[in-house]
DNA sequence: AACAACTGTTTCCATGGTACACAGTAGTTA
DNA sequence: TAACTACTGTGTACCATGGAAACAGTTGTT
């Protein structure tokens, strides 16, 4: 009836309702969250698996599933935990650096949990720490004139540029020198069927890669979008 | 050596040597493709396994391999076969419209393979269909006074803006009617811990949701902002 | 005719998620 | 205090997965 979103949902919102009797237990979902974290923080999300951190933990892998309901819901509380809530001390601003600081303090996000990405594509339920960030958005755009659908579209627009950016930044990866590999290939692939893009290979002859800039370049026009809706919004 | 990224590379790339001896080849690296893109629409990228996909073509899994080197490589193949040639037909209107064109034919080749979403994740080595998309985007900013890295840029955030709407859009599901649970478990979460989230509670309440219209805000905020760039540069 | 290169198949293994039965533990109740 | 009940973590078992290796059959070359 209520389906797999039902469990998510209780598994991140709760109510978590200690159990009166039985044996003490050994573990908590925030252990479980920090230790999961940790995981796929050193060694990526394929590694993380239930046999894995159970060792990391000191239990068996099916204790495991006496605090969560699957291996899907283990992930979504990790990233949930991962995220954490938006810290409430930002804020306080103008719309445009709040927002800028808001994307920045998500990127650094993303950076710190490369394997987050990959556990949030498609439609899921948010968590609180999820939601608590969109919160954040929303109440930065007060007083701009944006009304309340806008102001969720501006959320998703800023999210889909720090998401992008995110996923190029190198995963936390098996072995290093992985991203020499890569740009070695991209570099062959490029000189021997560069006659098949013309204005790509012209465009990479000019100008210097700077794969920092790419960021600062879409939240800018990004920011400048908004601008340009908010002064209309305002002006008239 | 040359490690994973040179096995997709020859698989993306070629050169495809036919061999000269042996028996006749059953399959093609084509048919493996059309196949697998089959099995990832209808059933989604987790029941995508060799096996699966060896019984659909009706041969033993271990015959793929004799035509792919792992997992990982059928995946990058099919990827790039989903995505396909950007149409050469396309274009020759001014930047915007080109780019608006782009943005729409994109976001439709996700919807089709929303499983394309989440095998893209992190850094790859982009294949010739992929390769093509950029050539699109780049050849569309020319006397825009845009230079090559910033062409790059704006293809980026381009990017980001189509995959984080097509991540919205529900995925190739496994039953229908996963879709009604989920807007119903966001709404039980609302409702029970809406206090914690003003803001977002007051902005759900005002406008309508209008998922189509999240699409097409980012898409203007980001033409906006490109536009104020570009008449800066064609300006002086 | 012998050979070498290549095909698809079969067998095998380690690892993955998860269902289930079990013995031990700790509050509750008689 | 003794029985009961809810709960714990463990052990075993099952099936699907990706992949390695050995194999017999097929085809062009010598």
């Amino acid at each position: 009836m209520t389906g797999k979103h039902g469990e998510i949902k209780r598994l991140l919102w709760g109510p978590h309702a200690a159990p009166a009797r039985g044996p003490r237990r050994t573990l908590d979902l925030d252990r479980i969250a920090r230790a999961g974290i940790e995981l796929a923080d050193a060694e990526g999300l394929a590694a993380l698996s239930m046999q894995r951190l159970a060792e990391r933990l000191g239990v068996t892998k099916m204790a495991l599933y006496r605090y969560v309901p699957g291996k899907t819901e283990l992930v979504a509380l990790l990233v949930d935990a991962a995220i954490g809530p938006y810290p409430p001390e930002a804020g306080g601003e103008d719309w445009r650096t709040a927002l800028e600081d808001w994307a920045v303090r998500l990127l650094a996000v993303f950076r710190r949990h490369p394997w987050a990405l990959g556990a949030t594509v498609g439609p899921r339920l948010p968590g609180p720490a999820e939601l608590s960030w969109l919160e954040a958005v929303v109440a930065a755009l007060d007083g701009t004139g944006l009304g309340g659908a806008e102001r969720m579209d501006a959320a998703v627009l800023l999210t889909g540029h720090v998401r992008m950016i995110s996923e190029q930044s190198p995963a936390a990866g098996p072995s290093p020198g992985v991203e020499e590999q890569l740009t070695a290939a991209i570099g062959e692939v490029l000189t021997e069927h560069g006659d098949r893009f013309p204005a790509l290979t012209a465009a990479l002859a000019t100008g210097p890669e700077g794969r920092e800039n790419a960021w600062e370049f879409g939240l800018r026009r990004i920011l400048d979008g908004l601008a340009a809706l908010i002064a209309e919004r305002t002006g008239r």
